[in-house]
DNA sequence: CTGCTTAGCCTAAGCCTATTAGGTAGACGC
DNA sequence: GCGTCTACCTAATAGGCTTAGGCTAAGCAG
């Protein structure tokens, strides 16, 4: 019985490309080990267990997504920026929806780790309103209506919510020009 | 062994009391059947299994939430309507934790059951933004704009997603306000 | 090279799901 | 009372997660 030489990065690889190619509910223990050439008991040598499995998937999603919304925003201000990063944010969902569909479930209270990441992908949209000069609490409430707005797109996406035969790249267009309409009478 | 005369209804009821007390995958037929006083395959008299217990707290939902958006919209024009609408699906939801998550899970395609019950909860919006003017597309383009922020902040929420120690009936009314600004310059 | 330790992988087993097959018995029409 | 329907049952299959305990390959001390 030849060694794999397995390290837990390799199994969470594995286990995010099975979300993404196969939805979240496909990650199964038997399914990872299946992948990785292993008997499922083999893998608590590398993750605590399915929950962990979820998490790292989870982790490892809120931090390209950081990454990518960073990328977008970059060299960019206001409705230009806020443009670039919802795009990019929708593009991430589309490309790994596995790892999106892992994100939403928000982190266990007392995970720290968890919530950091969290925290680092919202902050970017919070550099990104800068350019609507919104004081104080206003920001922070102007940040829950991006994620909100952007969350609720790209989750009905995923899920087939929109049905109709109608373009969505349009039906995104009209959710940034929106929000960026909508968010302060004063913004440029 | 007596018999306690069980139909589809009040399994029905009884998962949904479940997914709203505990989670929606706290539904299981072990779980449900106890709730009823009976064992897990006697549940197959009344439901086709696992699958189509979670499709009816759905559809019972989206009835129910269809019902309550209508309340509230009734009446109502504009703006006005708008709130009302979008309070009464931040309502829901909270009121029902459970039954929101089922619905989450899209219609399976060609389960037009379902498919129109969730179409009539997006009409009721559709009739809300009558006050926007907006012709043809644009209309339902502003719809999936509204359905996409309201699930967006109700999911959200619900997940945990709002961390900081904000106001989020707050958020909610920025949210709301975001959207009547937002839709259209011409709006009232 | 020999022998010890570590650690990766295994099988076996327990307990939890969902589901199917087939039996029992209460309730209703005649 | 008799037959039938059906609500419920037990038993069993299949597959999930997880733990316990054993085997062995790999690496290191002498």
């Amino acid at each position: 019985m030849p060694r794999r030489g397995l390290d837990s990065r390799q199994v969470i690889d594995a286990a995010a490309s099975i979300a993404d190619r196969d939805g979240l509910e496909a990650v199964t223990l038997a399914r990872l080990a299946h992948s990785l050439g292993v008997r499922p008991p083999s893998l608590y040598h590398h993750v605590a267990g399915h929950d962990a499995v979820l998490r790292a998937i989870a982790l490892r999603g809120l931090g390209e997504l950081t990454a990518c919304l960073q990328a977008a925003a970059l060299g960019r201000a206001g409705p230009e920026a806020l443009a670039a990063t919802a795009v990019a944010y929708r593009e991430y969902a589309r490309a790994h929806p596995g790892r999106y569909a892992a994100l939403q479930r928000g982190p266990a209270p007392g995970d720290s780790e968890h919530e950091e990441a969290a925290l680092a992908a919202v902050q970017v949209l919070s550099a990104v309103l800068r350019g609507w000069r919104l004081e104080g609490e206003e920001m922070l409430h102007a940040v829950r209506v991006i994620r909100s707005a952007l969350h609720g797109f790209v989750s009905l996406e995923a899920g087939g919510g929109f049905a109709l035969p109608l373009d969505r790249d349009r039906s995104f267009e009209r959710l940034i020009e929106t929000l960026a309409a909508g968010l302060s009478p004063a913004a440029g």
